[in-house]
DNA sequence: ATCTCATTTGCATATTGACGCAAACGAGAA
DNA sequence: TTCTCGTTTGCGTCAATATGCAAATGAGAT
């Protein structure tokens, strides 16, 4: 009866903090911008490969900030921002991860959790 | 693989498409119920969980199949949803490696790769 | 055929969020 | 100090979307 999902919580993962920074096509936009270069990157830089706002450029690297997704430092009159890779990288790994032990295709067999000797 | 300088695409792995369908919190909170259920579920288990109406879960959920995210069955007058694990665990797990071979932490040396990146 | 139940959809409202402009802020230079 | 440049923020407007109610749709049962 009692099915024992692997984990059951996805709250941490599936939190909504991460995830509504990465709603925006201009926010996604923006960071793979800042992904492909290879040193940290300022806000008027990307607003010069964009089209729109610096206001509006800079609001979003804050909020991609604020999610823990891009990392800013400040260097004298600039804020040179660049990806957290390691975090997000593992976040995205440990969703891949929860979901695929959970609903997995092979999930329905539970027998990779608690040893299982017949083949 | 060719450790290329910067990995140039990203536009299918950030598509906003994907993204959209997980930015609203209500929205991600099915998608975890759906994903918690090891069968198919309806429409109606679902709002029985949430105390929101029924059309608004019936929506979400149509916005999480649109996506690519949920597959939709229809039984009799009961649609029955469920994750498409495969899909989704295969997007995260492509973003991941993207990112990391773009901006990993060992990416600013490309001199020579690591065959098996253990944490 | 009608009835019933599950789901979807049309519509109206409310909330959210993006955008641009202008002003304010902060740090270095003169 | 003032000046300049890069960035952030306050504010107003507008588009997108979430929500709820009610009606419509669809499929099986009677």
């Amino acid at each position: 009866m009692n099915p024992t999902p692997n984990d059951p919580d996805f709250s941490d993962l599936l939190s909504p903090q991460f995830f509504k920074a990465l709603c925006d096509p201009t926010r996604l936009s923006i960071l793979g911008d800042v992904a492909r270069q290879e040193e940290p990157t300022t806000v008027s830089h990307i607003a010069g490969c964009c089209n729109i706002d610096l206001s509006v450029v800079s609001r979003h690297l804050a909020t991609l900030r604020d999610a823990g997704i891009l990392k800013a430092e400040k260097r004298g009159k600039e804020v040179h921002y660049s990806l957290r890779t390691d975090d997000v990288v593992g976040r995205l790994r440990a969703l891949a991860t929860a979901l695929e032990a959970c609903c997995g295709p092979k999930s329905e067999e539970k027998k990779d959790e608690h040893p299982d000797p017949q083949p």
